[in-house]
DNA sequence: ATTTTTACCAAGCACGCGCTTGCTAAAAAT
DNA sequence: ATTTTTAGCAAGCGCGTGCTTGGTAAAAAT
């Protein structure tokens, strides 16, 4: 059988001759779900540029120089590793806000001011560096079992809990004119859109900072500076 | 061959038995794309429901009544269908928005009740009934080409200019506290992100009429009644 | 009365998709 | 030194997908 010139049917992008086996690990670099973290991040980037739907397996799987089957020892299902993008954004954005709390938050704060820090660290969950995992879970959920969905919705909530007692506060001092809880949907969706258009190498008007973003939507909240 | 129960392999939901040919249309609905649109509303439905590529034509097809492959006789691809919907939404809603600035708009309007008029009429566009068409464009321009990207937006530029000088004077007024630019896509995000959570029969605290909400959202932009 | 057009149906093709199976060799555990 | 585990690769299966092709009967045009 004259098979001199058969190659590899699939082909990493790079052609680098890839050994078989477990790849060799320095000592160092030994700890756990190393590649499984990078597809976690590989992943949140492609859902979010392409669309969860039109990203295969296969595109993920090469962007970490993988063959097609192998994210399949990771996760699995796709469906698996969507929720998994999820989850990890929420818990590690509700860890961020926690502690942007705890670091910024004085006992003599007003409530405008713990609503810029609360803002203020939504913008950086939502567009600043790796921050694909929350606009893929604020785009993506279709694609969620009814129990995947419920489970994101908890961490949803718990992370949404510290905003209503300080809209509450303006509203009762005079500063906030909607009902809370209808002020809260608006506010969430005014600052999530921005992941639609926000690009932090882009030209104007969109060429803000994330400081400055945080004022503006303050300041068209809740009036000018008290 | 014994072949006496075969079924026809594809077969509608009501086991209807349906005459071959052109369908008999009675004098006074033979007006020409009348399946043509029952296939954009249709689509527009299915595309928001379950999101574009979960989508199939063959679940096109059958919701109105057809077999797989004849929505092609109508739109050529379904990539056509998905722009044929954006494109019948957008233009409807320039319709719609100047229709109702046409009515409502007195000369001695303050700039405040114009911005209400354009949020209420905005609302209705997104929220009320056969409203699939925009969110649909607004959650699924992924899938365009580019050109057709560059015609949505387009259309959309053309949406969105009445808003401006409206901003402009309200923040000349002193009732608008951020720069118009970055005030215009803050409140259109807060406006649009509504038809992710607003549901018409749903239970508190969504239960609101458009009304309320196009107030309330209002408020919350520029301050109480002034 | 004849021709042309309209609006579909019936059948199926080709391809890309998620995922599985069997295997392999390095690394870690014993 | 031996066994077990880990992290993949190679190959491919089956299925669902968008779309095409050829035909057909009713309606409209002539």
């Amino acid at each position: 059988m004259n098979v001199q010139a058969i190659r590899a049917p699939e082909e990493l992008a790079a052609g680098v001759k890839r050994p078989r086996g477990r790849p060799r690990k320095t000592e160092d670099e030994r700890d756990d779900g190393n590649r499984r973290l990078e597809l976690l991040n590989t992943a949140a980037r492609l859902f979010r540029r392409k669309g969860y739907d039109a990203t295969t397996t296969r595109d993920i799987a090469a962007a970490v120089g993988m063959r097609s089957g192998s994210p399949f020892y990771h996760f699995k299902s796709k469906n698996a590793l969507l929720f998994a993008v999820m989850e990890e954004g929420m818990r590690s954005a509700i860890e961020r806000q926690t502690r942007s709390m705890e670091r910024l938050f004085q006992p003599d704060d007003t409530p405008r001011q713990r609503l810029h820090g609360l803002i203020r660290s939504h913008f950086d969950v939502l567009l600043g560096p790796d921050s694909d995992f929350i606009p893929v879970m604020l785009y993506e959920w279709r694609a969620l079992s009814t129990r995947q969905k419920a489970a994101v919705a908890q961490l949803q909530s718990e992370y949404e809990s510290p905003w209503l007692p300080e809209l509450q506060a303006l509203r009762d001092a005079g500063q906030l004119h909607a009902e809370v809880h209808l002020a809260r949907l608006l506010i969430f969706g005014a600052l999530n859109w921005s992941a639609q258009w926000f690009n932090p190498k882009s030209r104007a008007p969109e060429r803000v900072s994330l400081d400055e973003l945080a004022d503006a939507a303050l300041n068209l909240f809740v009036g000018g500076p008290a």
